[in-house]
Formats: structure tokens, C-alpha cells, sequence
DNA sequence: AGTGATGGTTGCAAGATGCAACCTGAAGTG
DNA sequence: CACTTCAGGTTGCATCTTGCAACCATCACT
């Protein structure tokens, strides 16, 4: 059981995120899980990941609340993962990855995936960071407060 | 020299992007120097990562475009390390994994660093996923088109 | 009962990581 | 100038983590 912090530190939330997450890996398998996969054998299907690395990331998800493992919902008797709300909290984490993916690595028309709208099927807007009042912020419009009370 | 993608379900952004940072020590590097620190010296008491470790990470963020490796500012013989703009389109990420973080991962109260609007000192707004034409989207809302033409 | 898919576990070789020691060049000090 | 210190690394080695393949158990179907 991992349960020892690698990135002392703590008090920045970045740190514990990426903690909690795991690696990479954990975070594919959340991705393909927004994607609708549910099953250890899609999950290793899409990622093409060994076996037993598998099972010790999902272990470590389920253990950190952020996938959780439910019966079957074929009436099988195998189970499945699926995120809980924490979980489908990292949706603008993903997002974000996947529009700097996309603007950063990919040459004009070279096909990729892509996430769209489903009522609409357009792509989505660009994610914007945004000051209290409403202002877009660049990074040199914010600062960091080392410690909040 | 890393060249070699460790994730091959390519065509899929998110896998590019994870692959373009590396590991989690490269992304932590990413957030310190969205706080200012240029340095390795900086990064590495910061970090508390391993020497070795950082130059290697530095190397490959170099590599990928996300940092440069400059003249130290202050005149003297060193180099510092600064945010691309790639790199600083990375910023939606570090955001989004902070605040996901101060979501989940911190009792009320509980003391943590803070980024904040430089100009009024308030904290930022929560991201939000956004279709086209402005509705915002849950997971649920969303799905992917496997290739895009 | 036999066969194939699903969902794992186990063992081991290879690679990545972390630590400490060492090295180099520039800057400060007498 | 000689001496020291500090920033910024490199190198070697022990240890931890990964990845691969083989194996195993359970379920579904005939």
C-alpha cells in the first residue's frame, strides 16, 4: 500500500493533486473513463498498459476516491470502475491537457481525437482563466500567497 | 536523449501532452516557474528533487519547447531556465490541478499556498468547460470523435 | 465437461530513481 | 595572487519501479 506523499511539498494543492493521482498512467485511465470506458479489459485494450500495472492503478484510484468499483452493469458478474464525483472533478484537468495537446502537437489537419459538445457536436472553447470580476488572467497576472489562513 | 513516446495511443492530445512533460517532476518544475523561480537552484530547494533528476527533467522541458534556457538576468555567468510561450500555455493545467486539489484535498481551514489575481489579490474563479456558444458542460455533456479530418 | 474470454497474480529482467560524492568554473576575501 | 565559497552540475551505485510473459481463477456458453 502506498500510502507515503513523494512530493513533500504539501501545502501546494498542485503537489497533492499529482500525488493523488499517481502517474501518468492513473491519469490516462481517468481520461479514457470520461471517454465511457468502464472495464479492466477496455481500460487495458485502450492503453495497451500491462496487466499488473493495471490493477495497482486502479487499486490506488479506488483508494483515492477518485474511481469507484461497482457491480457489473450488464448483470455480469465482473465490476467495473467509474468515477466518482471527485473524479469527474478533473474534467477541466483533462480538458486542459488535451486543448495544450492539441494547439501544441499536432501539424494543421492531422487527425486526433477530439472532444466535442454532445447535444451540439462542436468543439469546445478554449478553458480561460479568470480573475473574480471576470477578467481573462495570463500567468504574470497572478501571484501566489504562500500560505492562506 | 528521450525521443521515444512511452504512450503510443497518439492521436489522442491528452496522451501527447502527458508524454511532452514527462513525469511529475517536470510538471512541478512547470508550476515553480509559473512562480517565479528561473534558477536551478531555486527549482532544486523548492523540489527538494535530486540534482541529477532536475538537470535531466530541465533538459527535456528544454527539449520540448516548454522552458529556454537563457542568460541569467542578474549579469552573472549562469543560465536560467523561463516559460516558453508553450510553456505558458500550460498554465490552464497547473490551475486546474491546483484548484481540483484545494477542493479535495485540504480541511476547511486548512492552511495552503494560494494563487491569486495579481491586481485585486482575490482568488481566481473556478474553471469552466464551455461549449461554442457558452453553455456550460458537465462530463455527462461531452463526448469524443475518434479522428478528426 | 470443455472451451474461450475476463480479470487478475507472480517472477524476473531491465530501466528509472534517489542519494552521496565528486568536479568545474565564477565570485568573493585577505 | 592564494584561498574559500557557492552555483551548477556529473558520476557511481544501491534500490525502487516498470514491463513482459507466464500462469491462474472465475465466468459464460455449449
Amino acid at each position: 500500500m502506498v500510502t507515503r506523499t513523494r512530493f513533500d511539498d504539501s501545502e501546494c494543492p498542485v503537489a497533492r493533486s499529482v500525488d493523488a493521482i499517481g502517474d501518468w498512467w492513473s491519469l490516462l485511465i481517468v481520461r479514457d473513463a470520461f471517454d465511457g470506458s468502464r472495464r479492466f479489459g477496455e481500460f487495458q485494450r485502450s492503453l495497451g498498459v500491462a496487466k499488473n500495472i493495471l490493477t495497482a492503478r486502479l487499486r490506488t484510484l479506488v483508494a483515492g476516491g477518485v474511481l469507484e468499483s461497482v457491480p457489473a452493469s450488464d448483470g455480469s458478474a465482473y465490476r467495473e470502475y467509474v468515477l466518482t464525483p471527485k473524479g469527474k472533478a478533473l474534467f477541466p484537468v483533462i480538458v486542459a491537457l488535451r486543448q495544450w495537446g492539441e494547439q501544441n502537437f499536432f501539424a494543421p489537419g492531422e487527425p486526433h481525437s477530439e472532444l466535442v459538445d454532445r447535444r451540439e457536436g462542436h468543439r469546445l472553447r478554449a478553458l480561460e482563466v479568470v480573475s473574480e470580476d471576470g477578467r481573462r488572467l495570463s500567468p504574470d497576472d497572478t501571484t501566489v500567497h504562500k500560505i492562506h489562513v
